[in-house]
RNA sequence: GCCGGGGUAGCUCAGUUGGUAGAGCAGGGGACUGAAAAUCCCCGUGUCGGGAGUUCAACUCUCUCCCCCGGCA
């Protein structure tokens, strides 16, 4: 028999995680996280990963795990989340995806190319040659690859060095390697969205980061940055993350952190927005039509509706 | 009151020797095949503080008024 999974993807800050709280309740559901962010150990407040007491509603898969300087790209996220979920499955529960990383979720479902990892020697190759060269790179990419070349832009330097890095790691181009169709999980997959307008979302926006501090995120990244003083490492990209890391290098006031930290998540919920707008399949719900969710959800997992 | 420094895009500011203005940020739209909360692309007419004068032509020079910020009284 066929898997079949919830998915609730959405824009930072939407209400995601009651909303999965609410299915996990109603269907018997387990959550798996496809968020970039909230796998990270060090920062639960400052992701907005579910606190205790909502974890205890349900088994929570993929939260909270990982070192700040630890780096988890999409394929081996992905590696995870299929595991899981079908662990999650085979407890008798629902998988339901959370998450706001489009590029995760896509990763999962429709898979990535079978391209082995890459060694950090060529990629560290690759990248002293885009600090030298710059754009130029991209000249050289279009006299190799000119496939991939026509679609990434000259001043992308992760698309151009990716490109690069896949060449002289296996001796293949992207381009070909993408040729290659990956199989995918073939799960069934019911996406109901949570969003809100725009208006609407940047109230919610500015009084998390409110809340947040309340909650400790000052203390938080403080911690953070005694387990991992570079503030280069992957986890202190994370957005609050850098600017709190900014202000406690004394780069700047909390004020003018915080100022940023809103700016920053606003234009990330606006992206988010721009990647889960071309999935037609996602059924739209605002926070609290929690019913309607559940309604839907129900109505998939009976089988009577294709999903 | 006097002496400086300013008043230019929602914000911070650039504007060479006069030829009616442009960056960053914000905002809007978009892309996205292992860094993705990343990386990148597209979108800028605004009484250039008000008024007057000089000039073919003034954000740019002159006068005057108004308002900010320092310093001196």
């Amino acid at each position: 028999m066929t898997l079949r999974a919830l998915c609730v993807p959405g824009p930072t800050g939407a209400g995601k995680t009651a909303a999965a709280i609410a299915l996990a309740r109603a269907v018997g559901g387990g959550v798996v996280n496809f968020d970039s962010r909230q796998v990270f150990a060090d920062f639960p407040v400052i992701t907005a990963q579910p606190t205790a007491e909502e974890r205890a509603a349900c088994p929570h898969l993929l939260y909270g795990f990982l070192p700040t300087a630890e780096s988890l790209s999409a394929g081996a996220y992905a590696d995870l989340a299929r595991q899981a979920v079908e662990e999650t499955a085979a407890r008798g529960m629902v998988p339901i995806l959370v998450g706001g990383t489009g590029f995760y979720l896509r990763a999962l479902l429709a898979p990535l190319a079978p391209i082995p990892p890459t060694p950090a020697a060529i990629r560290a190759a690759v990248q002293a040659r885009w600090e030298e060269q710059g754009t130029a790179l991209h000249e050289a990419l279009a006299r190799l690859d000119p496939t991939a070349a026509a679609r990434i832009h000259p001043h992308d330097q992760q698309r151009v060095t990716r490109a690069l890095e896949v060449l002289e790691a296996t001796g293949r181009t992207l381009s070909d390697w993408h040729r290659e169709g990956a199989v995918g999980p073939g799960w069934e997959v019911l996406k109901l969205g949570v969003a809100l307008p725009a208006a609407a979302l940047r109230e919610r926006l500015a009084a998390r980061i409110t809340v947040m501090l309340a909650a400790g995120a000052v203390a938080e990244a403080r911690a953070a940055l005694v387990q991992c003083p570079d503030r280069t490492a992957p986890g202190w990209s994370g957005i609050g993350c850098a600017e709190l890391g900014a202000h406690l290098a004394g780069e700047m006031d909390l004020d003018a952190a915080c100022d940023l930290w809103l700016r920053n998540t606003r234009a990330y919920a606006k992206r988010q927005m721009t990647w889960f707008r071309r999935d037609a399949s996602i059924r739209w719900f605002e926070p609290g039509q929690e019913g309607a969710m559940i309604q839907a959800a129900r109505g998939f997992l009976s089988g009577n509706m294709p999903g």
